[in-house]
DNA sequence: ATTGAGATTGAGATTCAGTCTCAATTACAG
DNA sequence: CTGTAATTGAGACTGAATCTCAATCTCAAT
């Protein structure tokens, strides 16, 4: 968490943006959750308690901290983002089941050896990939 | 193509469901262009040639034929669906250059061996998967 | 501490993809 | 040919995300 605050106050520093208390709310939101969470659970994460921030600003700051790879964004399908930190957690891609919504982690070193692999074939310079696996869990089937 | 219809027709009965022109000229259109295309795409493309179907047939129809598995909805990361042809096409996944826009195809038999690798692990019933990487192509890097 | 330039914020308007409504129309089994 | 259930289209609607811009805040330099 401390951490997480150093690194996103640096990455700010080093494009002369400011560390708001909007957006460190918005940082300490994400890493009091350990899963993932959308924009509006945020918004109204915060505004329980009683710290404000527009949605526009949520999205700013989701935004910024995505750039500086402090957290991702990951996509379920559901017609809208989900954010989840980096930091402090193994990185792994995500099975979302299509009946209960679960959604189960699995680490990932096969696929980002696969990425290096197609990308030096085909020329291209890796930044970042979206996998996930869609279906039904061990209960839902 | 022809084996297209067929298979559309099929699916179709099946479910009780009508064949109408306007649902054929949405499966022609796919057809007509090899690459992805856009729902907006296939609404100007049947404008031009006085074939009408609304916004909203086309889009029932596209989820009609992602459901019967003729089509496939794939996601650049641009906030909306791309669309391609599975039938006569080799399985593949894609890589989109961020700076240009392009997409590269590439294959998919070892990511299709890893999932069911890792479905097997976790007792999940693999349905559908989503599978992108995003960068630089050779050309903007 | 004060200042000022530039960064930031929020309320609400806006955009844009996609969905819904429902009266009028169409497909097709019998 | 007919009856009926499926389908269509125009346009209203939704929901996520972005934009606008005046008011506010931050922080480096006094």
């Amino acid at each position: 968490m401390k951490k997480a605050v150093k690194s996103f106050a640096k990455y700010l520093n080093s494009r002369n943006l400011k560390l708001t208390k909007e957006r460190k709310a918005v940082l300490e939101e994400i890493f009091l959750h350990t899963g993932h969470l959308e924009a509006e659970d945020i918004l109204h994460s915060l505004r329980r308690k009683k710290k404000r921030a527009s949605r526009a600003t949520i999205y700013r700051t989701l935004d910024l901290l995505v750039d500086s790879g402090i957290v991702r964004k990951v996509d379920f399908g559901h017609g809208h983002s989900h954010y989840e930190q980096v930091l402090g957690h193994a990185h792994h891609e995500h099975m979302i089941c299509i009946k209960c919504g679960k959604v189960i982690e699995f680490p990932d070193e096969k696929i980002e050896r696969l990425i290096k692999k197609l990308c030096e074939k085909s020329g291209f310079e890796h930044t970042s990939h979206s996998f996930q696996i869609f279906g039904y869990c061990r209960d839902c089937k």
